[in-house]
DNA sequence: AAGACACTTAGCAAATTACCTAAGTATTTG
DNA sequence: CAAATACTTAGGTAATTTGCTAAGTGTCTT
């Protein structure tokens, strides 16, 4: 089953270091695609599917002016995806304390 | 190029919603291959194959007693996406909190 | 107006992924 | 010990992904 909910395309756009390098870049502010190109030893064309699969998956933004596309960050689908994985721990520190509370009350039987 | 650091097979592992599935079920306890593939719709084989992704991205373990895999959570990989995407947010908010000091500073656009 | 620049489109090849069915291997269980 | 259970292995197909080159399309710059 490929891809079909907005967070699934989230967490796919991230498995590539070079998207994420791109993530990490534009972090510090937006920049053109040429200059995003810079940092990578790909073709300009295969880059540039990078960019259009981070920006289906509302990770950035662009915007063409003239000849220049500048990117942006977009955080909230970033957002997205560290709720998902700060609920995952909440719920294994939830067990991990049901289970403690567990086990204490196995040693100490009748308090 | 393909998946090569550890962070990358933990975002590719859990771009998948099957597997993303077997994470939150295991965030609640351990459980054997056939009751988290009761799940899913697919065939054994199939899920078996997401579940050694999961394994093999460092997101889960499993150990086999007799003829039953018990497979569980290993927050570890979890927590290596959550520093990540911290950290982006650490960024984004730093740049936020920059260019909200120039502005308030004074005018002039652009970056 | 000519050429450089910054992308874009088109089309193609190799590698990976996500499924499947069929047939095996160990372990219980009756 | 035979049958059921719980995976496992083997092998195959279709779709997707990731890369490439070559050839556009607009926009400055000179």
């Amino acid at each position: 089953m490929p891809n079909h909910s907005p967070i699934d395309a989230a967490f796919a756009a991230l498995a590539d270091p070079t998207r994420r390098a791109v993530v990490e870049r534009l972090g510090r502010g937006p920049a053109s695609v040429s200059t995003l190109a810079a940092d990578h030893p790909i073709a300009l064309p295969s880059f540039m599917q990078h960019l259009r699969q981070l920006e289906s998956a509302g990770l950035i933004r662009s915007e063409k002016q003239g000849r220049v596309r500048t990117c942006t960050l977009s955080p909230q689908a970033l957002t997205a995806v560290e709720t998902w994985i700060i609920q995952r721990r909440r719920d294994w520190e939830a067990r991990l304390g049901r289970l403690g509370a567990y086990l204490d009350q196995l040693e100490d039987p009748n308090v």
